[in-house]
DNA sequence: TCTGGGGTCCTAGGACCC
DNA sequence: TCTGGGGTCCTAGGACCC
């Protein structure tokens, strides 16, 4: 039996939560930003969009092509509680709810909407819940697999509902593009393009041996996407995280070594206490660096125990850097730790490494209590405090929420 | 006064070991 | 006085996603 997945999508979700919130926004262009310096637009309105503002232009661009256009700093607590109570909604039409990122989730109704009517009945019903709790709309897609499912939410933007049936997905998918696959993006398609694999019935007909030789591993995936296939599963659990990493695009171009340590204390402090929030450790430390001339490059160091002390990362970021020659200024800094396992929380036998543990435990919970860079060391250096980052990949709780509230 | 930040997965070469 | 070969770990980079 096929299963039914359904793809629930929230239509331009920042900047629509914003428009609700705020009423003089409602029906204006507007664009939902970071409030560092330099930032990009995260989110913008349909009336945006109907102008030309896309997401990952800068205020300039977005600017240039809507002169009304209306910059809204986001507001991460705002998105993450909505985030949460859309899938206390979900939940009430199947416990299996996979949602993906903050404006997207998977749930997987083939055993349960039979007990509402039939899947579409099911979508309408949540695009009302939806709609009544918070006045946002989205978009759903329903289909056999995520793939699918995730195709029909896609075309069907925005306020819209489509269920593409088993027997349809072949004839839904023969002329379309193969760039509007989820998984495939500009340089597959570009690929694809060269070996005149435009359409996704062309790359469903293409055997195997062709994609496997010019593709690998991903080739088998490539035909069973061309063919509308997909197994993956609608995870209930999320999964336990790879990486923990913190990187910041700085308000300029600096040079100054006291400057760059300062910022990369920081972002070791950022990453070392989401890991131990989180009950993680990890064994390899990766410092990323990119030019004013957008070149970047990362550089990691594999250490011989696993680790979330703040300082240990630190110390780690500060050999790496002390290992490259600087060909320029730096314009972005980012320090990650991966590799990483549960901390199994057993006290250590060393009182010194002890001592430290229950040092770092009580200033997270002053940071927690008083706000994040409340409790500081000597050599902070940083004066303006600015998490304010947004990102749609975030989730609202575990190891993906970067909520430091 | 251009171009964010959070991730995952895959590749390919080299070190090292048996 | 002819360079086997498998396996794992480490590293850097790139493609893709939201």
């Amino acid at each position: 039996m096929s299963k039914i997945i359904l793809c629930v999508d929230m239509d331009a979700f920042f900047a629509s939560v914003e428009q609700r919130t705020r009423p003089y926004l409602k029906g204006k262009p507007i664009a939902v930003i970071g409030s560092a310096k330099r930032t990009v637009i995260t989110t913008a309105s349909y009336e945006a969009r109907a102008y030309g503002v896309k997401t990952g232009m800068n205020i300039y661009e977005g600017k240039k092509v809507c002169p009304q256009l209306i910059l809204v700093i986001g507001d991460n607590e705002k998105y993450a509680y909505t985030c949460m109570e859309l899938e206390r909604i979900y939940l009430t039409f199947t416990p299996d709810v996979e949602v993906y990122s903050i404006d997207e989730a998977f749930l997987d109704i083939t055993k349960s909407h039979h007990l509402f009517g039939n899947p579409e009945t099911v979508g309408i019903a949540i695009k009302k819940a939806v709609k009544d709790r918070f006045g946002i709309t989205c978009t759903i897609g329903i289909g056999p697999n995520k793939l699918i499912a995730k195709l029909a939410s896609d075309v069907q933007k925005p306020d819209g509902l489509k269920w593409i049936k088993p027997e349809d997905v072949k004839d839904t998918i023969k002329d379309l593009p193969v760039k509007e696959l989820w998984g495939i993006g500009q340089k597959i398609s570009a690929i694809l393009g060269t070996m005149g694999i435009r359409t996704c019935g062309k790359l469903g007909q293409t055997p195997l041996s062709v994609l496997r030789n010019r593709f690998g591993i991903i080739g088998m995936r490539l035909k069973a996407m061309g063919l509308g296939l997909d197994d993956s599963p609608v995870n209930r659990e999320e999964e336990e995280p790879k990486s923990i990493g913190h990187s910041m695009t700085l308000p300029r171009d600096i040079w100054e070594r006291e400057e760059i340590e300062a910022y990369l204390l920081r972002l070791s402090e950022m990453v070392g206490r989401r890991a131990r929030k989180n009950g993680f450790i990890g064994k390899v430390i990766s410092l990323v660096i990119r030019y004013p001339d957008f070149e970047t490059f990362s550089k990691q160091k594999t250490l011989n125990d696993f680790t979330n002390d703040t300082h240990v990362i630190y110390w780690n970021v500060m050999d790496i850097i002390n290992s490259i020659r600087f060909r320029d200024k730096v314009r972005l800094l980012g320090v990650s730790l991966s590799t990483l396992t549960r901390d199994p929380l057993q006290l250590s036998l060393f009182k010194e490494s002890r001592r430290r543990k229950s040092l770092l435990q009580t200033m997270d919970r002053i940071n927690d209590r008083y706000g994040d860079f409340t409790l500081i060391w000597g050599s902070y250096k940083i004066q303006e405090v600015d998490s304010g980052v947004i990102s749609p990949a975030w989730r609202p709780s575990g190891v993906r929420c970067v909520n430091f509230k």
